[in-house]
DNA sequence: CTGTTAGCGCGTTCAG
DNA sequence: CTGAACGCGCTAACAG
């Protein structure tokens, strides 16, 4: 017999009191209006029955389920989980939930976020989404927080600092001697790769004899290998640093220059503007701009709990990180 | 003035037809109840106030939230991304929610998966839990499948058949001549690394003058490198072919080989059972076993609704494939 | 046949 | 501290 969820008025009846007092209780806001015995009396019935609130006639009643929407465009790297991750455990800090939305790829046609979500949500929160896309979401004017998104797009924003990464990387290389630069640009129209090649090409304009050429890159393991072939290929001295958006472009880079016998770091040195899986996987180990991604979708909660509230979002960036392992180093003299 | 969402009522009141109308109407269900013309009229009008049932009103009148529980271990590689992606695809098509529960690691404390997911559930797909782990979640005795984990645990299971990926890896290695083998087995003590040692060391039993070496490897770069040096210190002529339980133990693996100066796939061959972003990122990419972890989640999630429907779930195994690339080849002669 | 009325589910809150 | 009303959608019972 799989005992029937017990209600607040099971509680009440156990306790010896009217459901009202139950809510009170259990609801912290008794302060004054039911004696301290009676709300140990309740508290211990609903222990005991193993009470908890049936969330469907809360919200009903309170016209919110405590929930936010966290948008992302697709879960195809940690990325996303630990951002998740992090959001999901400031929510709960204050009791609220996290639900997750996989925004439509370019193939899957687009589908009515609230209807997936089956359930009514207080905010959302939107990672690295196009400013289309999001027309869809605020169907509402729901509270909104961009995560990963241009300041400009008219909602708060929460970012990560990577225009620093991006300036740290290039001045460890310039400590280094380096003076030709190639950066493999991803190819994604993001405001996040636009920052970062905004800063790459910022640092090294105040620099007379560096050189910087930019090319495209997918995504990709072979997009990497492919945009690595494209820049060697052209005219001129080699160049001797590859800055890469993310680490799976570093790995394409790294086969294409062994493809051609050339080593690193000791002929080229390599950096990463992301740090996941495949940076320490590759050998060496990739010289990459590392944050926390936790901690960036708990700063995007907090940042939506406060709007929720009426409050003024902190929108500080999430600082970065040069993480130095093997993949950098001097020039090689010649 | 954010407008108010419309209610059943409204829809009703614009339409000139009662609740009742309307409800049958939108849930399908007025066959012979409500003329043709009159339903048009109520689609109709739900169409232009853009009207969406409270999901809160419906769940407490039906005791369902049209939702499932996913618990996986940790988000930390993209494998439980998409099966989550193949679990939520496939809840939508029968208008089913998945929520998301990140079980415990071994430093955080448990916390109760219903309470921080904020919803009832109507079932629950587990993911690589051990069985203590397991009875916290089975509280009020949901339908419970299980995925990737013992058969025998006392709920139906849908797993992916990496038994037979074992097999066709090491019969793949055999083809090539290989005999003395390694197997970089996981230290979790999952049950799918289990199936994976037994597939191993059972196909080598029959084979004469083949060796097997099983090592404990940590789940992580440094750990298959650690495990390989220990693997190639061992007295004896040394092993040529070495099988990882995942990409990452054989990303370690081809560090330390490189250190010591042997090749890929010259020197030792190496394959991998599983298949993920490190896989590619590697050089020479690995031979590797692959499956459809989107899949995995879909074949679960029907799997569920069955069992939450009263019929028996088709506990069908997800099947696999071993993807041949660089890392595999003759043994070097000598 | 076509459609309506009434009451339910459960936690919260206001007037008593 | 309690009784009763309320929020919203669903459905059994009932009426035209």
């Amino acid at each position: 017999m799989p005992s029937p969820r017990p209600t607040s008025r099971d509680v009440a009846q156990a306790a010896g009191v009217s459901q009202a007092a139950v809510s009170m209780v259990l609801g912290e806001k008794w302060r004054g209006r039911v004696s301290a015995a009676t709300a140990a009396r309740v508290r211990e019935a609903a222990a005991t029955l193993g009470y908890r609130p049936n969330l469907a006639a809360r919200q009903l009643r309170l016209g919110s389920a405590r929930t936010l929407l966290l948008v992302v465009p697709a879960l195809t790297t940690e990325y996303f989980a630990d951002l998740y991750a992090g959001a999901a455990r400031a929510a709960a800090e204050q009791d609220f939930g996290v639900i997750l939305y996989l925004s439509p790829t370019v193939t899957a046609p687009a589908r009515d976020p609230f209807a997936s979500a089956q359930s009514t949500v207080d905010g959302v929160l939107a990672s690295s989404m196009s400013a289309e896309a999001l027309s869809t979401i605020r169907g509402d004017r729901l509270p909104l927080v961009m995560l990963d998104s241009s300041p400009d797009a008219g909602a708060p924003t929460v970012n990560v600092d990577l225009a620093d990464g991006a300036r740290q990387a290039v001045e460890h290389l310039l400590g280094h001697g380096h003076r030709r630069f190639v950066h493999l640009s991803a190819d994604v129209p993001s405001w996040t790769f636009e920052v970062r090649a905004g800063a790459v090409a910022a640092r090294l304009a105040s620099v007379p004899d560096a050189s910087l050429r930019v090319v495209p890159t997918a995504l990709t393991v072979p997009g990497g290998a492919a945009a690595t072939a494209a820049a060697l290929d052209e005219a001129g001295p080699r160049p001797t640093a590859l800055v890469c958006d993310d680490d799976r472009i570093a790995a394409g880079a790294y086969k294409e220059l062994r493809r051609r016998g050339l080593q690193v770091p000791q002929d080229v040195s390599v950096v990463a503007l992301d740090d996941f899986a495949v940076a320490t996987a590759v050998d060496p180990e990739l010289t990459a701009v590392r944050f926390d991604a936790e901690l960036f979708g708990e700063r995007g909660v907090r940042a939506l709990l406060a709007l929720i509230a009426g409050a003024d979002p902190d929108d500080r960036d999430v600082p970065v990180q040069l993480v130095v392992r093997g993949s950098t180093g001097a020039v090689s003299p010649g």
